[in-house]
Formats: structure tokens, C-alpha cells, sequence
DNA sequence: TATTGTTATACTCTATAACTATA
DNA sequence: TATAGTTATAGAGTATAACAATA
């Protein structure tokens, strides 16, 4: 039947999932990090300096929680604040030279990881396998409102 | 070049894990339910009846944590705490009628997803994203030690 | 009056360590 | 001596509400 080739894909799907936040946690932790803080380096990362505000509304998070992250992150070296030219009431969080190095390695990491799950998959195999999970994704978006964060994750 | 699209799929990958996790969670909330607590339901489902001992090995979490989330569901009324026949140190943890009733209602809207997702992908499709998907979870399953629970997960 | 970020408070998941009752 | 589960303590992520400074 079908229905139970699809549901067994899906649970493959969580299965990958979970598999994926396990490995990448764990390397994280070597470092010191923990999957909220690097998800607000990544952020930083690709959209360069930011307010908390505008951190809390790209993390879809608490203004009060992004304070927090902050402030660890700052305790530890990866972010600083300076304060916004032309808002007095605002802050700029932008990355440290460690940060950078950072989130640089992440890059990396992240291609080298794609290579070792997917760089012996023959060329054709992959296309298909990559059209099949856009086909997944264009379903799924519309059920979880509010995203465009699609891709920024560590 | 393949290695971009390689990378370019495993952003997919992630991507579809974040909405797929926000998704659920969110179908979650509105019963009362957390990510942590349902998993504990959902391997009870599967194993039956079992001690907390158990519960720590199959969430692979510390004994302390399953204390509390047991403490949790028996007080909304998911799961009880009965003597375990022949251990006295030992209580057997088991889903109450709503607890069943949830996680067969779980099983129910996991199958209705996987038909959302996938039910208009041709059947031919479906198996190259499935074969696709298996190739990743190869490489993967080996570079996160103790699993064990591929496929327990809500 | 609205917005930025903070302090105050609280809940959940998670962990380790020490302890009790049993095996 | 080892095991099952609890109490004690602690850290991280998350939230709402009240408040200060600024727009």
C-alpha cells in the first residue's frame, strides 16, 4: 500500500531528524555552545549586526530570551553589544573575532558533513533525492506559519 | 559542482526537521502535551508497560528526568505508577485510557502527515526519495552512537 | 503613545550527587 | 554490593508581565 510506504518515509525523515540535532549538539558542546546560542551566532552570521529585537524576531523567540542568549554569549566571548547610532534605546549585537572564526568553521563543518552523508550518491540520484524533499518542503511550509527562516540553522 | 548540492540538500534536510518539529509540537501544545512527555508516551505505546529503569535506557535520560516527567503525565492523568510485581523497589509505568487513546490518536495523524506530505508523489518518486533517504540514514546511524530508537519519535 | 531592552517570576527539560529501600 | 527510584541542587531555554529609557 501507499499510505504505509509514506508514513514509513516520514518516520525516516524523524528519524534523520534527530539524528542530525544529536550530531550536531554534540559538537557544539566540545565547544562550549549550545544549539540556542549557535542558532543566534548563525543568525548573526548571515545577517550581520542586529538588535536584540530584530534577533528575537528572526530566533521567533522572546525579546526577555534573546537577553539571555546574549548575555552568555557575551560572558563567553562570542558577541558584544555597542550601542545603536541613531536609536539610543537600542543595541547592536555583532559577532567577536571568535565569533566569526566560529561560525566560519561551522560553514565548513556543515559542507563536510554534506559530503560524507551525500557525496558518494551518484549525480542523478541526488537531483531526485533533493527534488523529492522540495516536494516535502512546499507541503510543509504552508502548515507552519510565520517561518522564513528557511535553511538558517545550525 | 555536486559538493553545493549536496550542501544545498542538507540545508533541505534540516529545514524540513525544523518545521516538521514545529509542526508537531505545536499539535501538541494544544492538548496539554510537551515533546519530552509524548516521547515517554509514544515508547509505551510501543514497549508496553515498563519501568521507569526502562523509560531512562529507551529516552536514553537520566533516571531523575524520567522521575519528573512521569510525575507529570500521572498528574494530568496519561500514564499510572503501579507496583512492579516481583521487584519492590521497581513501579511499573503504563498508559491510562487517555493516555492510550492519545497516542492511538498519534498514530492516526502521523499516517494523515505522511499523506499530506507524500500522498501525491508518484509511487516511483516516493521509492527514490525513500531509497534517497536510507543512503543518508546509513551514513548517519554510525556517527551518532547508541541509537537503538530509530523511529520511536513524535 | 509605542518601542527597546531589562528586572521579576515561573515552568520545563536536563544533569550529577547523595540517600532510601530493596535485591 | 548493586540496583530502582527519590530528594537536593543546579543550569539552560522558554514565557509573560511590569518597568525604565527613549522615540
Amino acid at each position: 500500500m501507499t499510505g504505509d510506504r509514506a508514513t514509513a518515509t516520514l518516520d525516516l525523515l524523524l528519524e534523520i531528524s534527530t539524528l542530525l540535532a544529536t550530531d550536531m549538539r554534540r559538537d557544539l558542546q566540545a565547544r562550549g555552545l549550545t544549539a540556542a546560542r549557535t542558532h543566534l551566532l548563525w543568525v548573526l552570521h548571515h545577517a550581520g549586526p542586529a538588535t536584540q529585537r530584530g534577533l528575537a524576531d528572526a530566533l521567533q523567540v522572546s525579546p526577555r530570551n534573546v537577553t539571555g542568549l546574549v548575555d552568555a554569549l557575551v560572558d563567553t566571548g562570542f558577541v558584544t553589544r555597542t550601542p545603536h547610532p541613531g536609536d539610543r534605546r537600542a543595541v547592536l549585537v555583532e559577532l567577536t573575532g571568535k565569533g566569526r572564526a566560529l561560525t566560519e568553521g561551522l560553514v565548513g563543518e556543515h559542507r563536510q558533513l554534506a559530503g560524507q552523508l551525500l557525496g558518494d550518491l551518484p549525480a542523478a540520484d541526488l537531483a531526485r533525492l533533493s527534488a523529492g524533499l522540495e516536494h516535502v518542503a512546499d507541503k510543509l511550509r504552508p502548515l507552519v506559519p510565520g517561518d522564513e527562516m528557511g535553511g538558517h540553522r545550525a
